[in-house]
RNA sequence: GUGAGCAUAGUGUAAUAGUUCGCACGUCACCCUGUGAAGGUGAAGGAACUGGUGCAAAUCCAGUUGUUUACCCCA
């Protein structure tokens, strides 16, 4: 048996990876505009960073970590989500001591969380983060969000559903879970075995559960919002202001909350809906996060941030049938007739190459009609063909593939004639 | 981690417990020995792995692996 790829994770092969490319492009174009600028970290840190950053009750850390010993038994693991890293480098090179704050990052970096493979999920998938450490102002918050909404929109992704909620601070959080294990707790036995599991462990996600939507105490259970403090009432209405002042649509979501135990304040996520595409309607998801940099060992400083998943995204651009702009171009096809023209080949398309014309040619001896065909398929835009006939006069012929019509020009000219072109 | 479906040439698919597993696209050759996108003829190339039941297994059963999908959770 062949070796196979690990599974939950892929190749991203030719046809497939310029779309990668154009989407990275994107990102980075994105974030020149917003004056973010790129962080590139280690793929693995120590494990102990996402058991303090990330918090140890959450699933990332209890099972969906890919956690091994090197040789000097040093506890290590691969990057299970992207903020934890940039927060530790943020402490370990003192950018809290930059003049400009917010620190502003971007960072396009593969991900590692062993879970089942599923529908838009992977072992190993990427992410587009952006973070902004150093700064309280809601401004930043609605500036984040905007961001993540404007790459989405410069691919053109519509049906783009931006949710937005507040956690407040720990204690309001803490608060509301109590009251909503008080509000569900005496009548649970009416609702399905998934809740009962929920109560305990996440009461929120009751709210959401499909089978019991209809459930009056769906209607009347406690909301977050009500159990928000002065400060972070007024710092919510604050980014909700500046969002509309940008035309960024959101809507407010009471249930939604963020599995990692960071957050606080702002969160969001940015849902795409369209019938055909899966259970994983989150393209992208972010939140505040104000006791991180303390929790490493850093000056009390807030953040925030999102990421996103590339291959959600191309599931999602390839559901609403958007094609990406792939460019390959080969300006140059040799043909060539013969074996004197075959070796007089490679000087000509080296010439090519070097004038920065992309040139390619056969390297399987096939007949002049299988290098034609081939030319056909790389859509190249001329052939040059080159036989006894033409070595005899030191010309070349040029077809124009898309006209058919061929003229035999001189051979030194060959460059001139493409750049020309 | 739980449940369900699926696994046939490079790709997409068909069939059925019983000779040599059919078709399409692709590949290669020839028709056409210096010209691509059309056509004709021909060729190469295939049952995920392991075990079981049967005279006989691609087909039935079990396990393994992979994959799709719904949960959980997340990007």
């Amino acid at each position: 048996m062949a070796i196979q790829i690990p599974r939950g994770t892929q190749d991203i092969l030719p046809g497939q990876s310029e779309k990668w490319q154009y989407i990275e492009g994107v990102a980075r174009e994105m974030c020149r505009l917003f004056q973010y600028e790129e962080i590139r970290t280690p793929m693995f840190e120590s494990t102990e960073l996402f058991v303090r950053g990330v918090g140890d009750s959450t699933d990332i850390v209890q099972k969906e970590m890919y956690t091994f010993a090197d040789k000097s038994d040093r506890s290590l693991t691969l990057r299970p989500e992207g903020t934890a890293p940039v927060a530790r480098s943020y402490v370990e090179n003192k950018m809290f001591g930059l003049v400009n704050q917010p620190v502003k990052l971007f960072y396009l970096a593969p991900i590692f969380r062993y879970e089942r493979p599923g529908a838009g999920r992977y072992r190993q998938h990427h992410q587009f983060g952006v973070e902004a450490l150093g700064s309280d102002d809601p401004a930043i918050d609605a500036e984040i969000i905007s961001l993540a909404v404007g790459f989405f929109e410069k691919l053109g992704l519509k049906n783009l559903r931006v949710a937005i909620n507040s956690l407040g601070d720990k204690e309001s959080r803490v608060m509301h879970r109590t009251a909503l294990i008080n509000h569900f707790k005496p009548r649970i036995d009416e609702f399905c075995s998934d809740c009962k599991r929920r109560l305990e462990q996440n009461p929120l996600r009751i709210l959401d559960c499909k089978v019991d939507h209809g459930h009056e105490l769906m209607t009347t259970a406690p909301s977050i919002i009500d159990f928000l403090n002065e400060y972070s009432t007024n710092y919510f209405a604050q980014v909700q202001q500046y969002l509309q002042d940008m035309d960024v649509t959101t809507v407010l979501d009471p249930t939604l909350v963020r599995g990692l135990d960071y957050y606080n304040h702002t969160v969001f996520e940015v849902m795409f809906d369209s019938k055909g595409f899966g259970a994983n309607a989150t393209l992208s998801g972010g939140g505040r996060y104000t006791g991180l940099i303390e929790q490493l060992d850093g000056p009390a400083t807030s953040g925030i941030g999102f990421g996103l998943g590339i291959e959600r995204l191309l599931l999602a651009l390839e559901a609403e049938g958007i094609e990406l702009p792939t460019q390959k171009v080969v300006d140059c096809y040799f043909v060539s007739f013969g074996e004197a023209a075959e070796q007089r080949t490679v000087s000509l398309l080296h010439a090519l190459r070097v004038a920065g014309l992309s040139a390619e040619r056969d390297y399987q001896g096939r007949k002049p009609k299988a290098q034609l065909k081939s030319a056909d398929r790389l859509e190249a835009r001329y052939v040059a063909m080159l036989g006894d006939d033409e070595l005899a006069e030191g010309k070349i012929t040029v077809k124009n593939m898309k006209t058919s019509k061929q003229e035999k020009i001189e051979m030194t000219a060959l460059v001139q004639f493409l750049q020309n072109k």
